[in-house]
DNA sequence: AATAAAAAGCCTCAATTGAGGGATTGTTCT
DNA sequence: AGAACAATCCCTCAATTGAGGCTTTTTATT
């Protein structure tokens, strides 16, 4: 690996003002060189070919495709490019949308040239590049996403109950359930109606629903 | 705010040399100050009433309760305390369940001192730090557990089946979906008919089941 | 030992559902 | 223009399901 080599940053934003911003930072610092910059990410393809970019700074407003949607589409073509989101908006589907397309980052358009230059090293070492106020909002959405696989709410059902329901939610019609656990269709029918009384529904739709929505199965 | 007040930071850490080293950093920079450190988090609730942290300094490996399982439990009971873990360890279990028990920030004990104050003050404005190889992890874990919620299988449900799917999901039975869409229930039953063969199951559990278990709904 | 709770069993009626058949109206694509 | 398809509608029969009411046995729990 060459280590003196500097790091070629391409750069995807629609406003010149910030673009002159960015370049000057990159070109006035040691060790960083802006090797392209687009006002739009409809040639995406040509861009990266042609700037050959370890980093990419990516706007996500811009008219034709926007910064989401061509990091989803410069990562399937060009994996091993590092693409760092920087935008004005912190909202929590901006960066939801981000992290799925492959975002190796997302900061803040106000964040001082300083950290920016540190984001865009972190990246090209295999880093991710929050804003504290950005990875506070991955935090939560992360727990947000998962407290509902964990949390399970317990309506007490039977170990009975629980082995009916499962096959329920398996689309075991009754009488099948009832060869398979060696009980009379009348008392997987009985089982399946306490099940009801306890999930406050009235259907096996909606049981199964019930259970698969908050993983009670 | 009393923006002069210094940042008040607890420490917990087992280590007696590591808890002398971060002492030093702590008490040796203006703005910040080491108002207690403990070398286990058994007395935890005391210590934390003591000691009046705004910032706690988490270790993770610790005899007794870890730092883990100590951080959901002082959230639990002081949640204006911000909880900085500090491990050697950078393990997608560890990760993950520091981030469920609600701590603001996950840096590896190589950090720099400079960054570590960075990180302490980050989180007490209400950020959340994570190291860049922190943050990578973090954003594959989010990837890996958004990513089987958002690739949806093509079944080529028509519009009208993915609306009577979506109802039946809801447990509403199909006299009533019939209703409710200014469909004839003959129609409806037409459309779940061939739901059922595009879904390839055979009744309304299944393709329950089999709709929200591949998030088609 | 008494009592409560869960599990198992049974019956009936009406509603819902699954599977078979066939038909009409549009749209789309060749 | 014709074929293919989606969307709509209709009918029937048998299977399944939901709701009601009722009894016995086993298993905790007190």
């Amino acid at each position: 690996m060459d280590e003196n080599k500097n790091i070629q940053v391409a750069i995807f934003e629609d406003n010149p003002i910030m673009m002159d911003a960015y370049r000057s930072i990159l070109n006035g610092s040691p060790g960083y060189l802006c090797t392209g910059s687009f006002t739009s990410c409809n040639n995406w393809k040509q861009d990266i070919e042609k700037s050959k970019p370890d980093v990419v700074l990516m706007d996500i407003e811009m008219t034709g495709i926007n910064g989401i949607k061509a990091t989803g589409l410069i990562k399937k073509e060009f994996p091993e490019v590092r693409i760092l989101i920087q935008t004005v908006f912190e909202d929590d589907t901006k960066i939801f949308e981000s992290l799925c397309a492959g975002a190796n980052g997302y900061i803040l358009k106000n964040t001082s040239p300083v950290k920016m230059l540190e984001a865009i090293t972190d990246v090209q070492n295999g880093g991710v590049a929050f804003n504290p106020a950005v990875a506070a909002k991955v935090a939560r959405l992360f727990q947000q996403f998962i407290a509902p696989m964990v949390s399970v709410p317990d309506y007490q059902l039977s170990n009975r109950e629980k082995e009916i329901l499962q096959l329920l939610t398996e689309g075991v019609p009754m009488p099948r359930i009832a060869e398979k656990i060696f009980l009379s269709y009348h008392t997987v029918r009985d089982h399946v109606k306490s099940i009801y009384q306890k999930l406050h529904v009235a259907s096996a739709t909606e049981a199964v629903s019930k259970a698969l929505k908050e993983k009670l199965v």
